[in-house]
DNA sequence: CGCGATTTTGATCAATGTCAAAGGTGGTGG
DNA sequence: CCACCACCTTTGACATTGATCAAAATCGCG
């Protein structure tokens, strides 16, 4: 049950260059010019590798870095008093992770590697005041973090509203979306190193369940998936069945929006 | 079924004058001092009331404006092809409403009024400029999205991996908590405008069991709910029956965090 | 007093959980 | 190359939660 040891970490390894950095146009630093990149060269601590099943930060601790997930999957969850616990999201790369309102108040889920995951640390002192002296930074951590705020609600919907095989189809199109940005493709194998505990945990269901629901989408010819590998067969199907949220909230006509200069109607 | 037009709003009642903005400090201008308010002053379309049950804007449209909730309840609830729905979250006075990482992208969820509601509105057209040219709004763009995302997270949790009655108590006492920063009073009576088919919506389950469950937690002296009316008789019972998250993850030694430095264990 | 909305209640049923055992499957070391 | 082990997946029997539907009761409000 133990997990190993939060402190292990090899030295950086990655080139400390971050005009190399493979990533960069999906981290916080995307809209950095190459000009300006030593702003993040000369803050951050450096870049690291961490072995698949170590914490990158435990829920209830301090904390006291901010990540950038260079490559590979991290899972955020968290425990609740009585010990169940949910998954909050898997995290991919480019993801900014630890930061919260308050940097000095402590984490309230965990990260953990699911993979060998290589990182970009910073320190969380003075990070406010790094973006705040470059704004463009700012502006991007609002969006990033928008993003996730987006797709946390996507989840909510999942576990809410839709049955647990609509569930499993949607988050698992939803992973293959976010993994690469652009149309995705049929037949392809994807790598995604999770196992049906995960899927369970993040659903909210078990793992039992988890597997039966499989044998449906598969029987149906909808996608493989097994041994940390999905194929997605039948990508329209699939979709239909995760029920996407609707276009437009109905029939209704689109057009006009909310203009409060056009007062009407109430008073 | 059909909602109120959403185009109908009252002209600006509240004085444009944001120094007198009673919670100013719970907005996104909370950083600016009062010599800088001029640049939201100059930057804002206005300051409106909506009446209870208009939209502040609908999932799916493009929407062009941004609004900082300065008085009233609004939900923000998403629907699925399928048409069931899901409500995401129960925005507060303070709340920063219709931002989204890509400003020209339609809305992914609709936001609607619980009660009358007043708001400050933005043109979303150069908002992005606005807080590049002023980071301290941008900085705390940030903050207040990443609070939105913990609680979205928290939600998470509520649906995935706690029972419904403990569900309902961590709503309630979640909402509670919100409202009035500070510590909370046990028989004081709080004015919260959901009914029952509210929270059932947002714990994704049917307003008849959220009734039986209400039953429960009456018969146990947690607390009364009804009529927009929330007691808490129990406060630390009805925290114990919520689950909340466990303070560290377990009983383990808190002190050391992840030093990257400090290489061991593994090469 | 009466109406509409909300809440309560009960009967029944489907979805999902629980538990336990049996089968894979891949990795490791002899 | 085989045997074994840990971990993951599958399966089945059964228990329970929570859904569904409908009717009755209640409440707020005019």
């Amino acid at each position: 049950m133990k997990k190993p040891m939060a402190d292990n970490c090899s030295r950086p390894n990655v080139p400390v260059n971050c005009q190399a950095c493979p990533i960069r146009h999906l981290t916080i630093c995307q809209p950095l010019q190459d000009e300006n990149l030593g702003v993040v060269e000369t803050f951050k601590i450096g870049d690291f590798v961490l072995p698949a099943g170590s914490l990158l930060y435990r829920q209830g601790e301090p904390g006291s870095r901010l990540y950038n997930l260079l490559d590979g999957w991290v899972v955020l969850h968290q425990v609740l008093r009585s010990g169940s616990h949910q998954i909050l999201d898997f995290a991919l790369p480019g993801r900014f992770l630890g930061y919260r309102p308050d940097l000095d108040g402590p984490l309230t889920h965990s990260a953990e590697c699911l993979t060998d995951v290589s990182v970009c640390i910073f320190p969380q002192q003075h990070f406010h005041m790094l973006i705040e002296r470059h704004p463009v930074l700012a502006v991007r951590l609002s969006q990033v973090v928008t993003q996730d705020l987006e797709v946390s609600y996507d989840r909510l919907a999942n576990i809410g509203s839709r049955s647990t095989q609509a569930g499993i189809a949607h988050l698992l199109l939803d992973l293959c979306a976010r993994l690469r940005d652009g149309p995705m493709s049929c037949g392809q194998v994807i790598e995604i190193p999770l196992n049906q505990n995960h899927i369970a945990d993040a659903l909210g269901c078990t793992s039992a369940y988890v597997s039966q629901m499989l044998k449906l989408l598969r029987k149906q010819r909808l996608l493989s998936f097994g041994n940390g590998q999905l194929q997605i067969l039948d990508l329209k199907g699939l979709a239909e069945f995760a029920d996407i949220e609707a276009p437009s909230a109905d029939g209704r006509q689109n057009r006009r929006l909310l203009t409060p200069e056009i007062s009407s109607t109430t008073q």
